[in-house]
DNA sequence: CTGGGGATGGGGCCC
DNA sequence: GGGGCCCCATCCCCA
């Protein structure tokens, strides 16, 4: 009996226990809650305060630009290179590594040839050049000039001021700018190069506009250097040691300013470790047009192999290394066209997207409208390629006009098949997917990016599936075999076409002369060769 | 030798 | 990602 007692007793404490337990559990819980909500709220502020200081800082060095502008003799070629207490990396442009991306083919720099900067060594210094296009002008090509950190060059901390009438200004050199021709700088503008972190700014100024273009580079693994020659294979360079690498990457979207004017996502809040780059650039004021238009003059050129080089860079970098995000960004602030999407860092899109913001401000400013696939071919050819300007682009862009052309023909245009489930449309042709990657992979048809590149042959594809078929070149894998003949192919379709030999299959016949052939493209030849005035 | 047609390789691209 | 179709290029055969 009193065993019993005793195991009530027991089972009792132990309940209360239990319950004890339950309610410190609660409390505890209840604590790490609120405690969690002052600290997201404390979070919260503190983001809000950064951003005001990253504005006013952002502020800041556009004053100073603007003043070097207007202080600075227009005469005067210089370049400031303002040390910030970090050792700069020597050799960096002179050795093994080079700092920018010269596009293969090519001994000097063309007045549209873009610059790519790399500053992935860690260099640190500050760089603000500010170009006048009067002098470009007059000092002919090559003007800019940059020294390394060693060197004791007096012009080594100088502004750069030239002055030219028109053109377009890529943007920025780092190496043997002796050979650059300068670009013709259709407004008078000023570069500031922050060095430091892997973000490179571009900043188009007007007094009541911004244009931002920020290019992010965010690299692990070793520092990877490009290389020109490799680079001149449609600007799409495999990497050594990977199957195949996808350079650009759909994520990063909500990184990417919508030109709201918001500087949450600006540029500098990319990380401060990193290199950046920021080119403010003055245009005349009201003069925005104008100066979007040298903008998108980029995107005709300029601007896409700029961003290509870039590109081929993360081409060069090893899959095993780790990722490599390529990103670059446009951000708009002032007086935004609504219909602006246009951020170059929109994963697949490279400078096509300047063409969108091209379209819209053609839509916005009440200017002659082209079909988006007219504005297409207003570009240059060159810029729709991923590579440098060499016979292969001209070939790329006709296909890409063809492919359109028969995408349309396969049922491409406005949202051809089932409009309610393929409500995601392509910019160029309209043409309806069931989801956003689906288009972000059809787009590449027009912009005729190929991020997918074979190690062995170079080809690049736009798709993955694509390079993995193309390896079986390479592999000689031939996995599907013919029971009739023992004919073996890489591929089920060549397998299943060959089966026609077998089966006498021809299925396609030629209305004209009843001629009947086992593909389609036999009796489209045939009827053009033999029928070609029907 | 030439041209038409067949077979095949391989890239583009949609489903 | 894979299947499938389209297309083009190339080679070969043959009338």
């Amino acid at each position: 009996m009193a065993n019993v007692n005793c195991m009530g007793f027991h089972t009792q404490i132990a309940s209360i226990i239990e319950v004890l337990a339950n309610a410190a559990v609660a409390e505890i819980c209840k604590l790490v809650d609120d405690d969690y909500a002052v600290f997201r709220l404390e979070m919260s502020q503190s983001q809000k305060e950064n951003r005001g200081l990253r504005r006013k800082l952002q502020i800041l060095e556009l004053k100073v630009a603007r003043e070097r502008v207007l202080t600075s003799r227009p005469s005067s070629v210089k370049i400031l290179d303002r040390y910030r207490g970090m050792a700069r990396g020597e050799g960096h442009l002179t050795g093994g590594h080079r700092s920018f991306v010269k596009p293969a083919g090519h001994n000097t720099w063309r007045d549209d040839q873009p610059i790519t900067v790399d500053e992935g060594s860690g260099t640190s210094t500050q760089h603000v050049i500010v170009i006048e296009s009067a002098d470009a002008e007059a000092a002919g090509p090559g003007v800019k000039q940059e020294r390394t950190e060693g060197e004791k060059d007096p012009r080594h901390s100088r502004d750069i001021q030239t002055e030219t009438a028109a053109g377009v200004m890529p943007p920025v050199a780092t190496e043997d700018l002796h050979t650059a021709a300068v670009p013709q700088a259709r407004t008078r503008r000023s570069i500031l190069e922050v060095s430091g972190t892997p973000n490179a700014v571009l900043k188009s100024k007007t007094d009541t506009e911004t244009l931002t273009v920020t290019h992010r580079l965010l690299h692990t693994g070793s520092d990877h250097r490009s290389d020109p020659e490799r680079l001149g294979r449609l600007g799409c360079p495999p990497a050594s040691g990977s199957e195949y690498l996808p350079v650009f990457h759909q994520s990063q979207r909500m990184d990417h300013s919508r030109g709201d004017g918001d500087g949450d996502g600006d540029a500098l809040d990319t990380g401060v470790d990193d290199l950046s780059c920021s080119y403010a650039t003055e245009m005349d004021p009201g003069n925005m047009p104008l100066g979007l238009e040298t903008q998108t003059d980029l995107s005709r050129g300029e601007w896409n192999r700029y961003s290509s080089s870039v590109y081929s860079e993360g081409c060069l970098d090893k899959k095993s290394e780790g990722l490599v995000v390529d990103e670059v960004t446009v951000k708009l602030e002032g007086n935004v066209p609504p219909t602006w999407n246009g951020h170059l860092g929109d994963g697949h899109s490279q400078g096509r997207d300047f063409l969108d913001y091209r379209e819209s401000l053609e839509t916005n400013q009440n200017v002659a409208t082209h079909s988006l696939l007219h504005a297409f071919r207003d570009r240059d050819p060159v810029s729709t390629s991923m590579g440098p300007s060499d016979s292969h682009s001209h070939i790329l862009f006709d296909q890409v006009l063809n492919s359109n052309d028969r995408s349309r023909a396969q049922g491409g245009g406005a949202t051809s098949g089932n409009s309610k489930e393929k409500r995601f449309l392509c910019m160029f042709c309209n043409k309806g997917f069931s989801c956003p990657q689906k288009v972000e992979i059809h787009k590449r048809v027009h912009t005729g990016e190929k991020p997918f590149s074979c190690t062995q042959c170079h080809v690049c594809f736009a798709q993955a599936g694509d390079l993995k078929r193309h390896q079986r070149v390479h592999s000689g894998e031939k996995p599907y075999s013919c029971p009739q003949c023992e004919k073996r192919f890489s591929r089920q379709d060549q397998l299943k076409r060959h089966h026609m030999v077998h089966t006498r299959e021809r299925p396609f016949a030629c209305t004209h002369c009843r001629k009947r052939f086992s593909e389609r493209s036999y009796l489209r030849i045939h009827q053009q060769k033999n029928h070609s005035t029907l």
